[in-house]
DNA sequence: CTTGACCTTCCCATCATGGGAAACTCTATC
DNA sequence: GATAGAGTTTCCCATGATGGGAAGGTCAAG
């Protein structure tokens, strides 16, 4: 299968194969003489494997790790799980703090007119409220 | 003041207040003689502004019409109201799917034995599971 | 043999943020 | 007044996962 099947077989894009390739994550079973990269179904089995992965939040660097005990058969499952569970206690997190987010402009956005008069709590709030004591630190993000 | 002071009083780092005078956001109220930027309370009240919106999850485009409704003394708060409410629809819709995902993973590392044997439904999932049929568009992330 | 669809590599952009270099400026101390 | 250290300026580069697009090579059907 050339790059296109491939792309077809798995749902992903061409442009994410050749990326997979480029960093060491699925490489191409061999080249053709033209240099066109053939892949097989071991390939296409693990190109849906981070589809699936990446539609479940984890990062390329979990997806690494998980592929690379995908492809141990002697894997301790114990592994697997302890990724898993770091990525729903991240997930959790990030969920609790667009809740709070949420849950304030809700406040806000309730206690505002939404009418012709330029008085809104809204932007009250956005110039006086004191933003939150942790600010949020850094982290990666899901799509963008 | 200069970027240093404006930093400290706002507590919007010097990298970002560059930024900001940059994209035309937040202009320095003017140059000293050898080129240093000079704000004022104007200048720091709208870095605080900044700071806050971005705490709740604004994205720069919307911080940048929010930002434009407050210098304007004739604005209708429906229009600070519809912005906010569509950021609450759209944080909803994120918090929906990843509470999807935490969800479907604590399912699966529930199901996980978790010890030194390599079966592992987690991996099993990956490789057999449906990804789900919206694709989960591309969006703008919160943090870098 | 031409045409169109496909493949290759390479570069650029995203978004908000940080790191760091080279050069200049200010302030305090000697 | 000279010197040191802290602060400032601009400029370039990197992030993570993804897409866009150009220039040029390849393949298959007509």
């Amino acid at each position: 299968m050339n790059i296109g099947q491939a792309s077809k077989a798995s749902g992903v894009t061409t442009k994410m194969i050749r990326y997979y390739d480029e960093i060491d994550l699925v490489r191409p079973a061999s080249r053709t003489g033209s240099n066109y990269r053939e892949y097989d179904h071991r390939q296409i089995n693990e190109l849906r494997f981070i589809k699936r992965a990446r539609s479940l939040g984890f990062s390329m660097e979990e997806i690494t790790q998980l592929l690379s005990l995908w492809r141990d058969r002697a894997r301790p499952s114990r592994e697997v799980k302890a990724i898993a569970d770091r990525h729903v206690a991240d997930l959790d997190a990030r969920i609790a703090e667009m809740q709070a987010m949420a849950d304030t402009l809700r406040h806000l956005s309730h206690c505002c007119a939404g009418d012709d008069r330029p008085e809104c709590p809204i932007l009250a709030d956005l110039m006086d409220g004191k933003e939150p004591s942790e600010p949020v630190g850094r982290r990666r993000s899901f799509n963008h």
